[in-house]
DNA sequence: TCGCAGAGTGGGAAAAAGTGGGAAATCTAG
DNA sequence: CTAGATTTCCCACTTTTTCCCACTCTGCGA
């Protein structure tokens, strides 16, 4: 499971070091190689195994469908392989940092068997978002959401 | 399985560079040969082999549905044979160019076993859409989706 | 406190890919 | 049959990518 948030900079050709302590766990998964989509706003870092679930689930789905049909054409559209460097580096396409709005000082989240790489200004608009919400009280949560206990 | 996008340029002379690291596999399914159609707003480029695969599917389509037929006529019909030349380019004729309003800046997106060829203004077009659909909270999705895990 | 080791960062050079243009070949129309 | 136009093929230049090396910084132990 990756956890935990880090600073991370990408540097001036668009390349990430990923945090030592996921290297050897990356290398054993998928022999250091990944691939990088987009969210709505961030982008995604899978394992090659773990993307490849990701992608039969996607395909699978109803391709008359408009949504189904878009979050194909994003999710697989954008994802890139990419293979660590030997200074456990990856390079993030152009394409994604432009989609992603990622210039040079982001924050990579460890979620489970995936990160999510935020460009440091975006993220930090998210909290401010997600303080608001809390303040005015928008929380019509479904029922899964209802009855977790933290 | 194709995927990724590529910022690719068309040249004054309808000439389309595909990415190097789909070449091989081009090669390998197809021999170099692809065809190119249309879809609504973009361009479809495909292997040989999986066109002729789609190709017979539009064609056994009931042709008295409307719909079916238009397919049948737009996809078919507008379906044009190339071979990558020596530098792994292939033309696009001038018809399909002005089809999918392709200048000179379009994008191509990996979609499985196919590709997508977006104008690059249209594309972000699409971005804009999808990103405000998600705002608005547009979420009639299918149960395919609700219970997707990305 | 100093120095060493591991991690992070930047940059240069070789190689590969992308781009544009010209010449030869083919086609079309008069 | 010929002249013009279009297509095809190939060559050369430019840009990008990739690989590798070197320097810096931080944290830990001596």
């Amino acid at each position: 499971m990756f956890r935990g948030a880090n600073k991370v900079t990408v540097d001036s050709k668009g390349r990430l070091a990923i945090p030592t302590r996921y290297r050897e766990r990356i290398g054993q998964r998928s022999d250091g190689q990944l691939v990088i989509t987009v969210d709505r706003q961030c982008l995604l870092i899978y394992p090659l195994p773990d993307w490849e679930e990701i992608e039969r689930k996607l395909i699978r789905l109803p391709s008359l469908h408009p949504q189904a049909r878009r979050l194909q054409q994003f999710m697989v559209g954008y994802a890139s392989d990419v293979t660590l460097d030997s200074h456990g580096r990856v390079l993030l396409a152009k394409e994604l940092r432009e989609f992603a709005a990622i210039d040079r000082q982001a924050l990579l989240i460890g979620q489970g068997n995936k990160f999510e790489l935020w460009d440091e200004a975006r993220w930090s608009q998210r909290i401010d978002e997600w303080l608001e919400d809390e303040q005015t009280g928008e929380s019509d949560l479904p029922p899964e959401l209802e009855s977790l206990s933290l």
